[in-house]
Parts: C-alpha cells; structure tokens; sequence
DNA sequence: GGCGGGCATTGATCTGGATCAACGCCATCC
DNA sequence: GGATGGCGTTGATCCAGATCAATGCCCGCC
C-alpha cells in the first residue's frame, strides 16, 4: 500500500524535436488535436520523463502545477481515507490524459504499476495553448465526459453490484483493454496486483482471490497464471456484469 | 421506484425575449459565459419547460438529442440494472447542467424529484453556439471536470465508507446545498425520500432509517420532520463523513 | 540449493448491513 | 370520520463478504 517516494526521472529536459511525432500515445491522446505542422509547439512544452514501479508522481492536495499524458505503462489513481482505506478510482494506460482539476490542487493520487513513460506539461502553458487550438479543448470536454460517463457505471458497480457481477464487470473491461478500445482480447495480461483490484472494487483481497477461483472452477475463465486471464464464456461473463443471472 | 411516464410540460415554445435575461439559474450556470448583450442567441435556442414530480424526462439510452439546465426544484439521475437494482448517480439542482456525452446516447436516466423548471437546449444548436464562444466551451470543461471530482469522491464513499460515514458525507454535503456553493447551512429540507437516500449511498431505506435515528440520539443531528435535517455537531460530521473515528 | 519475503490462495469465523416482517403516521379521499 | 395507501420507523433474523489465520508458491539472492 506504501509507495516508494523516489522522484520521476526525467530522460530528455529539452525533448528532442520530433518527441512528439514519434509518440507512441499520440493517436490515441488528445495531442492529436494539434496538427502535425504545429507539432513543434507540443513539443517545445513536454517534458519526456518515466517513473519506476511504486512511484507515486501525483500526490492528492499537492498544487496541481501538472498535467500528464501516459505514453506507456500503467498507473494507478486512488484516494485514501485518513486510516488507510483506499479506493482506487481507475487505471489509466496508453493515451491517458490524467489532472484535469479546476481546483489548485490534485484531488487523487497516482503511482506507477509498473515502468511508467509519460510527457509532463505545465498547467499554465498548456493554458496558452489551449486559446490557439479551440479544437484541443473540445477534445478535453469530450475525454472529460468520457470519464464522467465511465465514474458513473463505477458508481453502478460500487454500490449495486454483487463481488461476482464487480469481478466480470472488470474483466470484461481489461478485455477491452480500457475504456479507449472497442476490440476485446480473450486473453491478456493484468498488470495491477490483487490488492489493486480489489481496492478498485471496493472489495477485499480475499473475496477477489475467492471469486477468481470460483468463476474459473465453473469455466468461465482460466488463470494461466496469477497476472494472466483467459476468458473462456465472455457472452456469459458480459451477461453477469450487466447483472443479469 | 417506478416513474410516471407523463411527459415534460412546454411553458413556452418560443421563449420570449428576456427569457434568459431574467432566468433565476443564470448567475450559477454555464449560460453566464455568454455576455448579457448576446443573450438573444441563447433565449433563441432555449425551450422552457418544466416537469411534474416524478416525471422521466432523460431515458438512459434514448438518443442524446438535448441538454438541459435547471433553473429551480430537484432532479435524481440514475442507472438500473435489469433486475431493477437502481443507482443515483446525482442530485442536480438550480445551475445544474445535464446531457453532456460523446455518445449518442444518454447514459442515464433523469427525474423530477418535486417540480422542475428546466431550459432545455438543442445538441446540434449547442454546438454552433459553442463554436461562436470558447468562453463556453470553457466553462462545460470545468463543470465536467468539477463532476469528475465529485464522481471520485463518491466513488470512495461507495466503495470504502461505512453506513454511519456515507450518511455523514451525504448530509453534510446537502449542507453545503449540492456542490457549488461553499456556504454551510445548519437546517434544510431534504426533498428526496429515504429510498432515493439509500439507492444514493448505496445502502438500503431501512439502514438509512436506522443510521439517521442513530445519528440523533447521539446529539449529532435533529430531524424536525421526516424531510428536513438540522445539524447540530458540523465539526463532527465533517469528520465522521471523512472517515476519523 | 536453501533462505527470505512478497504475493496469492484457502479455510474458519464473525459481523455490518440486507432482508423479512410488523407497525405507526399522516395525508387524501369518499 | 373512517378507509386507503404511501412513506418512514423499528424489530428479528440472515447472509455475503469481511476479518483472522495459516499455508502455498514463486522469485531473487546469498
């Protein structure tokens, strides 16, 4: 539950020209408002950094001076409760455009699963930004709903649903991997721990292990191994997290 | 738990002049990104109307054909699953702004808890006026990032609060009547029922029932009538709905 | 290869809140 | 004023998932 508190490493200060027209994330983030002919300015505000597994670089009521676009890895948000209790609010991969806040300062957390790249970009030069390219706004509005409409289904999840229709409900998402992506994979890999899962749950460790086993002992799915899922019945799974059964 | 299936009432198809100019909602809205000298263009793509208590006027899954602003009463948005099990995702309130979505349909449903006045917008017209005014488009930006928040903060109150917790964020944010306002009131009316409580907080009406009677004879609360709360220890709810003790 | 530590799994027991079941309190309407 | 029906409250019981407690498994390290 304890992060490291290393700081981020940051690879390329002065990013190299073309670091954005080379991005991995950048046809699925919302850089690709900016034309390829105005890259430069992109480019010119990034700071390229990475940041090890454990590492928390968004820290809840910090001033929110940042906002972070993962480029790859996967990160973790949550919130915590004074005594500990922690709720992880999403997982967020790829493409992810993570510290939208009108508020001064972060209102959750982030951390490293595993090896983590993403550019940094200060909030008020993103700010100047944003009056020349109206269209990069509109991108922002449309990822904020997204999201929103994302937090409401969560919301479904956390205060309706059995743990077996939560478990489905997940699995069936990191199918899709994500939210971005319609395609769904039957096999993939989980990069988040048990503890992650069910903190996202809002479940314990053991009702998570319990309900993996059970769902494979009746043939749903398989664990090839604990960071590994096969889904076996996904027209069946699909039906369990919309709560039917 | 069932709706009425009335439909929205028409006050006034072509709005008249000074519609917006006058409207009660204005001052908490996103409307007031738009300048009183342009307020014209707003009144000409506004339909005012209003729905009875009870009233469905947003079907999850309906084609997103509209958004809406609330100028007075109460609304309940939610989700169901199949079996019926209902999720209150939101009260929305005087400024409240409904309908934003990429998809193309509403993700949830929205009722008239008592009378509601409502604006109500068409997409398509929204969006060539968002085009004319950026300042607008801004403020959609931060009211969905506002949501997102609030969404968040829900999230760990869903999936980590205990009954006596969840009531006390519920309570004391009804204090601070919804989100926008920062002024803490000590007594107010609650216009929604102990079910809409318990589908809010996902908890059931009897363990509402029994925390709100709890919460007042340890001296933390009054309850005048069934729908109106006072505080009496804000200090210690507030503490209570972040989780100390 | 054996040791140590961090996950994950599995089992036994407990409990907060759900469920089931009356009952009370108003309003509204004959 | 008495019947009706929709909340809300209260009490008795139950159970899904939490908690407590081993045990297993894997991987890195000496």
């Amino acid at each position: 539950m304890l992060a490291l508190s290393t700081r981020p490493v940051v690879l390329d200060p002065h990013a190299t020209v073309n670091a954005c027209a080379s991005c991995d994330a950048r046809p699925h983030s919302v850089c690709n408002a900016i034309p390829d002919s105005d890259l430069a300015r992109l480019t010119a505000i990034a700071t390229v950094t990475h940041a090890q597994p454990g590492t928390t670089f968004i820290q809840e009521g910090d001033p929110a001076t940042h906002f972070f676009n993962i480029s790859s890895g996967t990160v973790r948000m949550y919130k915590l409760l004074p005594d500990g209790r922690r709720q992880i609010t999403g997982f967020a991969g790829v493409g992810h455009f993570l510290g939208l806040a009108v508020s001064e300062t972060y209102a959750f957390s982030a951390e490293a699963i595993d090896t983590v790249r993403f550019c940094r970009f200060s909030r008020a030069r993103v700010r100047t930004l944003l009056d020349d390219y109206p269209k990069m706004e509109k991108r922002l509005l449309e990822v904020a709903s997204t999201e929103l409409v994302a937090a409401q289904d969560q919301m479904l999840l956390l205060g309706r649903k059995t743990a077996r229709e939560r478990l489905a409900s997940f699995l069936m998402m990191q199918a899709r991997q994500g939210v971005m992506c319609q395609t769904s994979r039957t096999r993939f890999p989980l990069p988040m721990s048990r503890g992650d899962i069910a903190d996202y749950l809002g479940l314990t460790i053991e009702t998570v292990s319990r309900t993996f086993t059970k769902l494979r002992a009746e043939g749903f799915i398989d664990i090839p191994s604990a960071s590994e899922i096969t889904i076996r019945a996904p027209v069946a799974l699909e039906g369990m997290a919309s709560g039917l059964s």
